[in-house]
RNA sequence: GGCCCGGUAGCUCAAUGGAUAGAGCAACAGCCUUCUAAGCUGUAGGUUCUUGGUUCGAUCCCAAGCCGGGUCACCA
């Protein structure tokens, strides 16, 4: 059993026996000692003094001495001010450790066939402009989110909803039939996405030639924008498209297709996958139907020019439309259709939005609203939202060309780690392919850590020039020590050294006894990463633990240490390091590198 | 303006209501003949936005204010 639980339980226990009054063991606060006290696990006894009517040291003292007493874990006590530090026996860090050493699986509670059903939708893309860094985080989020579930026990169901239909779908469409000359992905050399997200700042470019001319020609700001005739060339294929025109769709098709080979490439060098991927084009007119069906059952309102609301003043919000006059979609219907059609493919328990926090209005909204047509579920869906990326100087502007692109990114990060991994060169003997996956590895590694480090409720600030880096606390350094590891535990097998199942040995060094202790904590930090849907609780949690072991790894010596007893033991603490590393790294979606 | 979120070292970020608020980067000083120097050790760097309140104790909870961001579309 756990330490902490077991301690509470007991100076329970030392309370009523020494004071004569119950409380309950969760009123027991119990934290990690500080490094600089001594002792492992520290004790408040403020709370007590009431029931004491002592001084803090007096009721420190009487209930260490009962602990002590009472309790073989506990070897020792001591009281500074209101605090009682108490030391726990050796023995119990080695028992936990033998725990660790021997579970594959260590810190990870396994899916069964009772598990409940996460679905997590995350990515989302539009499919007018490639992916940006702001999708990074979305993506690297999302994906991580879903290891700590399944971690934590839960069938976990990943799923992309991808808004490919719309106006914003038809610009591109629009501008590529008018300057495109036939161009495709492979004639331009280009990923497709990429090309399409040309043709959509095109079209951007050519509307605002056409308005700054109408503006010229003595039209307000607005006519102009209605008047331009490119964006009357879009309203009508959308209208087209929505009527089922061959040629429209079949253009769309074509190059959505374009768009869906570019994103499947991002997808695959960021290492996210999907389980179901919706599209809104199917999805949408389900939406439709669901928000008429609440017209009918008088949950929601049509107006005489036939647009449909909801009125959410009660529930403390405003009015919101859910279909417009001619009867079209609107954002939030679709997703209506999308939840509506989920839950009719999968017995989903619980159902994650990973989407930005500057959509926390509109899943209010759906919530609601998912709760008034009558599923149960409506209520307890989980918008997880994330905080933007910013660039030093604010915001990503795609109008201002300030976006940082997902593609570019990543293969300069690959660049970068080449050229470090080259100039260190500790590759010798490794094929021109195994290299590049280490590149790859470790760039994708220091872009993952670096995202997913940070609070994801949190605004980030990223500097293209600066932000990513390969030393300190970086997922390369953390690979980088997972790499080292490896390679000690490749020699100790060279030299004929077996680590043993079980490891064993008297008496811990201080860092060896901080090793075990954060090594104990790693099933607690994938619990609380579960609760609070926190990778970053994770990403610093390995941090700390690669820092005390580096730390251990300059003081000590593991494959030189003559005693063999206690070079086991280390090499076996080393191959838990690793796992750890490797295991916590693995809910981030990050790979480790066996040499680097 | 209403509602939501943030404000911690020069920069990027940590810190279940606990002890002297911690890391990395940048700066400075050391350490490669020893298990990988993408590393290690040390120095310096703070009015935790402000003012009140709650209590044994507040970066954390409450109130007011200041600053920054988001959001309140027949856009998505």
């Amino acid at each position: 059993m756990n330490i902490e639980i077991i301690i509470k339980g007991q100076v329970a226990l030392a309370i009523n026996s020494l004071y004569g009054q119950s409380v309950e063991p969760s009123q027991v606060q119990v934290q990690l000692t500080r490094s600089e006290f001594e002792g492992d696990q520290t004790v408040m006894v403020f709370p007590f003094l009431k029931i004491s009517r002592k001084s803090p040291e007096a009721t420190g003292m009487e209930i260490g001495e009962y602990l002590k007493a009472n309790l073989a874990e506990i070897s020792g006590y001591n009281v500074v001010k209101g605090f009682l530090n108490l030391s726990v026996d050796n023995q119990y860090w080695i028992n936990g450790f033998n725990e660790a050493l021997k579970d594959e699986q260590y810190g990870f509670v396994p899916v069964t066939d009772q598990s409940e059903l996460v679905m997590i939708e995350y990515s989302s893309p539009n499919t007018n402009k490639p992916l940006h860094l702001g999708h990074i985080r979305n993506n690297l989020l999302g994906f991580s989110l879903a290891a700590v579930m399944k971690a934590n026990g839960y069938k976990v169901f990943k799923t992309n909803i991808v808004n490919d239909r719309g106006i914003h779908i038809c610009k591109s469409m629009v501008a590529w039939l008018k300057f495109g000359n036939g161009e495709t992905p492979e004639t331009y050399g280009k990923k497709g996405d990429h090309l399409v997200g040309e043709y959509y700042v095109k079209f951007d470019q050519q509307y605002k030639s056409e308005i700054a001319g109408l503006m010229a020609a003595g039209r307000s700001e607005e006519q102009a924008k209605e008047e331009a005739p490119s964006i009357i060339e879009t309203r009508e294929m959308l209208i087209k498209w929505e009527a089922n025109d061959p040629e429209v769709r079949s253009l769309w098709h074509r190059m959505n297709g374009w768009v869906y080979a570019g994103f499947d490439e991002t997808y695959k060098t960021m290492g996210v996958d999907f389980d179901k991927i919706y599209y809104e084009s199917d999805t949408y007119t389900i939406g439709r139907d669901e928000v008429l069906r609440g017209v009918s059952e008088g949950i929601f309102q049509q107006e005489s020019d036939g647009s449909v609301w909801a009125n959410l003043e009660n529930e403390g919000l405003d009015r919101k439309i859910l279909l417009r006059s001619d009867g079209t979609s609107v954002y939030i219907t679709q997703d209506i259709g999308t939840a509506q059609l989920r839950y009719r493919d999968y017995p989903i328990d619980h159902m994650i939005y990973v989407v930005g926090n500057e959509q926390i209005y509109h899943f209010q909204v759906l919530s609601l609203l998912l709760d008034k047509l009558g599923y149960k579920w409506g209520k307890d869906l989980f918008h997880f939202s994330y905080g933007m990326v910013e660039l030093p100087n604010g915001r990503m502007k795609s109008r201002e060309g300030t976006v940082v692109d997902a593609d570019d990114l990543i293969a300069g990060m690959i660049d970068v780690a080449r050229s470090v991994s080259l100039e260190l060169g500790k590759l010798e003997g490794y094929t021109e392919i195994e290299k590049e996956n280490i590149y790859r590895i470790v760039a994708l590694g220091a872009l993952k850590y670096f995202i997913l480090k940070v609070d994801p409720k949190k605004t980030m600030t990223f500097n293209p020039e600066e932000s990513i880096d390969f030393n300190g606390n970086t997922g390369p350094f953390i690979q980088y020590t997972y790499a080292r590891i490896q390679s000690i535990l490749r020699k100790a097998g060279e030299t004929g050294i077996v680590i043993p199942a079980k490891a064993e040995t008297g008496s811990l060094n201080d860092k060896e006894r901080i090793i075990l202790k954060s090594i104990s904590l790693f099933p607690e930090v994938v619990q609380e990463a579960g609760k609070g849907h926190s990778p970053a609780i994770v990403a610093n949690y390995v941090y700390d633990l690669v820092k005390e072991f580096n730390s251990f790894y300059h003081d000590y010596s593991i494959l030189n240490e003559p005693d063999l007893t206690i070079r086991d033991f280390r090499l076996a603490m080393a191959q838990t390091v690793g796992k750890i590393i490797k295991n916590g790294f693995s809910l981030l979606g990050i790979e480790v590198p066996e040499r680097m």
